[in-house]
DNA sequence: TTGTATGCGTTATCAT
DNA sequence: ATGATAACGCATACAA
């Protein structure tokens, strides 16, 4: 049994004719070694937990690939758990990536922004070291106050200061944020990037044009609706994410409303075919592979437990937007 | 030890008040079951493997979220891995399923088609077997000739019998068919029901017009683009996929060819945003999720390693298709 | 270089 | 109802 081991651990004292010895039977046993009792005899499992709001769209899909791509290199195994949202249902993930002993639990997305979710990253932290799984923060900075969570994000902020600057620089005054989610810590940022623009421009921003619905798709069209039909002026529209500048696109159609003739419109992520629809759309490409490939990297034992990788976004400026006529 | 265990287990016979201590001292602790060792114990792996080309697009998220849907239900877990058409992956990933003693895995998406592959594929049934792990196929047909393999799939070939078929009453002959791939399971349901349709009409397909490039957009556009140049006359156009389709798109936009007016367009998949696009995309709606979460249920211990569930197709006409113009 | 013995954390079997 | 013990398949320290 100790050479076998021997033999599967590659270990080189074996000798050359044991070896093959060994690897005939196990061919002719079509044998596998039970990699369950190797992570548990203390090797470490080659588990690695992908947790997320929901898999949806190419965002998810280019960042659970960049995982994927990082961690097959390192033989690691991506496990996918949905939480919806649920706090519960997120709890119950990091129990079950406890019990696998997990190498590491990737919370991927946005996270609630306010002090009862920085109380419970510290929980999941701290549940999760007690096996030697470690925590890693994907498409979300660093919480400040909870030291020992690496994380990997993207010029959120930024991004939508570049692409709201776009839009003042064209002439444009009267923009409409589209999406501003409370608690949310994605949303929260693209707003604070909006309103960044329009400081630096020395502009003020109107506070009834920011609709502070949901990042969700279907509450933002209605209250983008009920916008055009109350009447209020407004020459642009930024949308806090790509599925929400789609779903001001087809309010506008509904209303006859030109882009970017009658309104410019601006959007984020760069999701796939938002460069096809007519207008193609302006919007603020995230790299979402090149993100998840970070974080997979950050899955290697010697990473710096505390790394805070930030990655740059690129404002696409295409059809959807226009300079303001007078 | 004994008695944690049934606690556990939640095992009936532990008297309250024993429990109550045990989980008690748990809590203290900071106790959690070794998930390793319970599945190598007999009690089966929690690990689904779920095995696909790439992970692109809604059309993947949406299978996945089906699947892990599924899943969760009974506390397995998802483990993704792609394969990228490299059948030395493939046969790596599974590998790791089978020293993981996954519960299954799940061969997710187009597969060749030539006999080379049905002895691969008896291959992976054995040898997952020999670990009791299962073997399901996902959004491709049983595959004759290898029982114990189970498979949920959707109706392709009829799919893309109704897309042309809608072409065909709308009186369009010359019809081209973008992206047909050969050895390559969804492109040649598709094509057989590009076929099955003209068959049915009694109209002869034209030989010329079927574009047999490849499954993958960039080849297809170009190959489209030289269709296009050739001046080889043509009236309507059926992708093998909607991104061919796009692709499609972007070619007669290049050429200030009008769809529908000039050339009618059908897609398939019914992708995010193609309803969006200017002309919106008709095309086939395939129940990606559904699909995933009937794979999800073939997973239980009890459910026929046989089985093979069809799922219908959808029709959906929007505004890229038009009747000839004489 | 190879074989033997021990331990890992759990479940199942058998006593008590 | 509970406790003691064997067994699972592997890695590792130690003996040969």
């Amino acid at each position: 049994v100790a050479t076998v081991s021997r033999v599967i651990a590659k270990n080189p004292v074996v000798q050359e004719a044991t070896r093959e010895r060994v690897e005939a039977a196990m061919k002719e046993l079509d044998y596998v070694v039970n990699g369950l009792v190797q992570s548990m005899q203390g090797k470490g499992s080659r588990a690695v937990g992908f947790l997320v709001y929901e898999m949806v769209g190419p965002t998810f899909a280019d960042l659970a690939s960049g995982v994927e791509e990082g961690a097959s290199e390192s033989r690691d195994l991506m496990t996918i758990l949905t939480t919806h949202g649920n706090p519960d249902r997120e709890w119950q993930a990091i129990q079950q990536m406890r019990e696998q002993r997990a190498r590491a639990v990737l919370l991927v997305g946005a996270t609630p922004t306010g002090p009862e979710f920085v109380e419970r990253l510290k929980r999941y932290r701290d549940f999760l070291a007690t096996v030697g799984t470690k925590l890693i923060l994907c498409a979300r900075g660093p919480v400040p106050g909870v030291p020992g969570v690496a994380s990997v994000y993207y010029e959120n902020r930024l991004g939508m200061r570049l692409a709201t600057e776009h839009l003042l620089s064209l002439g444009h005054r009267r923009i409409v944020f589209l999406g501003a989610e409370a608690n949310h810590s994605t949303a929260e940022d693209r707003l604070a990037g909006f309103l960044d623009a329009f400081e630096a421009a020395g502009v003020e921003p109107v506070e009834e044009l920011i609709v502070r619905t949901a990042f969700d798709a279907e509450p933002a069209q209605k209250a983008l609706d009920q916008l055009v039909r109350s009447a209020v002026p407004f020459t642009a529209v930024v949308a806090a994410r790509d599925e929400l500048a789609v779903r001001a696109l087809r309010v506008f159609r509904s209303h006859r409303i030109q882009v970017p003739e009658g309104v410019s419109l601006v959007g984020f992520d760069d999701m796939l075919f938002v460069g096809d629809l007519t207008p193609s759309l302006t919007t603020v490409r995230v790299p979402y592979r090149e993100l998840g490939r970070r974080a997979g990297r950050l899955l290697d034992d010697k990473a710096d437990p505390d790394a805070a990788e930030l990655l740059p976004v690129e404002l696409v400026i295409r059809d959807s937007t226009a300079p303001l006529r007078q």
